[in-house]
DNA sequence: ACATTAAGTGATT
DNA sequence: AATCACTTAATGT
């Protein structure tokens, strides 16, 4: 046996050796090739073929989305243990990936050819409950992020309402609580406390009892 | 001084 | 982000 596969093994064995049945351990050590990317590489970029999948033994890759103005969206990172199960979708029906993965800290992984990925669901058990376990990780990760997109929007669209009301009553002092606010937008009073204490925080307003006023205009 | 209402906080889901 | 359960601060009577 090559020094290759012993590599793998090992390494394998010491990551992953809860999760995997032995002859799914030795399957991979087959056909998989043990590769290393530096900090800064991209593993994957959006509109590649999927022709790997990587199982990582350690370092980190941030898995991302571009936007419309060319900034990167966060999905979730990818750690030591972790696969990339949105890109099982891919493989299975060969469409290209969505996102694009930037490796953050040198990273180990174990690649695998895509065409194994869809045998192995079907003959191995614990290979099918390490996707379905990824897949759901996955999702609730990216729940998360959407969660923090909406709030951003959320504090933009507050400091929106106040501009437009201070055009509207032509001062910039409003006389107005935050349960108004708060109705106005259909959010919670609480929600809308802590988002002027952002803004305030951030210079862009001062509170008072009953009254916002606006520093600088939008 | 006391009651009422607005705003702030921390924990939880 | 929303809700709950409290606390704290400001105001009116």
């Amino acid at each position: 046996m090559s020094t290759e596969k012993e590599l793998i093994r090992e390494k394998l064995v010491s990551n992953y050796n809860s999760i995997f049945e032995k002859k799914l351990i030795d399957e991979i050590v087959e056909v998989g090739s043990l590769q290393s990317l530096k900090n800064g590489e991209i593993l994957i970029d959006i509109d590649d073929e999927m022709t790997h999948i990587p199982l990582l033994i350690n370092g980190v890759v941030k898995i991302m989305r571009a936007d419309e103005s060319g900034d990167d969206i966060v999905l979730y990172y990818l750690e030591k243990g972790d696969t990339c199960a949105i890109s099982f979708v891919n493989c299975i029906n060969r469409s290209k990936s969505m996102f694009k993965g930037i490796v953050k800290k040198d990273m180990e992984g174990i690649f695998i050819p895509v065409c194994l990925i869809d045998d192995w669901l079907k003959k191995y058990e614990s290979w099918r409950h390490f996707i379905i376990d990824s897949y759901h990780l996955r999702l609730m990760e990216m729940v998360e992020s959407i969660d923090r997109l909406a709030f951003l929007k959320l504090e933009e669209r507050v400091y929106k309402y106040l501009n437009d009301k201070v055009a509207i009553e032509k001062d910039n002092t409003l006389i107005i609580t935050h349960q108004e606010i708060a109705d106005d937008i259909n959010t919670s009073r609480v929600v809308v406390s802590r988002l002027l204490k952002r803004l305030e925080n951030e210079g862009k307003i001062a509170i008072r009892r009953n009254k916002i006023i606006l520093e600088d205009l939008l």
